[in-house]
DNA sequence: AATACCAATCGTACATTTACGATAAGAAAT
DNA sequence: ATTTCTTATCGTAAATGTACGATTGGTATT
């Protein structure tokens, strides 16, 4: 590979991980994720349940995460079903795991 | 284990988990802790000339590293050698792990 | 003791994050 | 069409994060 090239791929892997590693960076969404580990899915009210925490942060909350792809949405009328994007998952998963070596 | 105890143990790690991700979570500290696995070691300096950024700023992310314990710096005068700190570092590591299975 | 060097800290400005209540939006069922 | 249920979005306030230049602090060296 190029340097210049590696240069960028490195910068590009950096962000990556750096805007994962945020996604990750606060205690609900990272219960959540645990949750939906154990689940595999379930859906914002499950949530607001078992957080002492209002709707619309809940809801926050998801919202970063979707935006990270770390999950996503599936319309299930009246409610949405929320589940790991396992294909962003396993993206993360290998980045970090080659930056702790 | 006690499932009140599972659950207070839990409540730790996530928060532990969250903290290591809230420090990995912007580029500059991710490209530093990198840097620090290729090369080891480095002072404050050599970051400064790596990065597009005033040295107050590094000294700032640097400060953030070593909260989260991620790294720890050496006096070495009239510079300050930073290293990674292998002890957190391979808590962090087991715990990105057992997040992502 | 005075100087020089390097890095941390301070003060500050602006942007982002986190939380809430209130409101709007979407899809089904009546 | 209206109502109901669930969740997203809006508006807002307080806290936190990010960046900078300027200043301070700490450690040798002269």
């Amino acid at each position: 590979m190029k340097r210049s090239l590696e240069h960028i791929v490195d910068k590009e892997g950096t962000e990556t991980l750096a805007n994962f590693a945020k996604a990750l960076g606060h205690p609900t969404r990272i219960a959540i994720l645990k949750h939906l580990e154990n689940q595999s899915c379930c859906y914002t009210g499950d949530l607001v349940e078992i957080f002492p925490l209002a709707q619309s942060t809940v809801s926050q909350h998801l919202k970063e995460l979707k935006n990270a792809g770390l999950i996503q949405g599936e319309l299930r009328p009246p409610k949405i079903k929320y589940c790991i994007n396992q294909e962003k998952w396993s993206i993360a998963k290998s980045l970090f795991q080659q930056f702790f070596d």
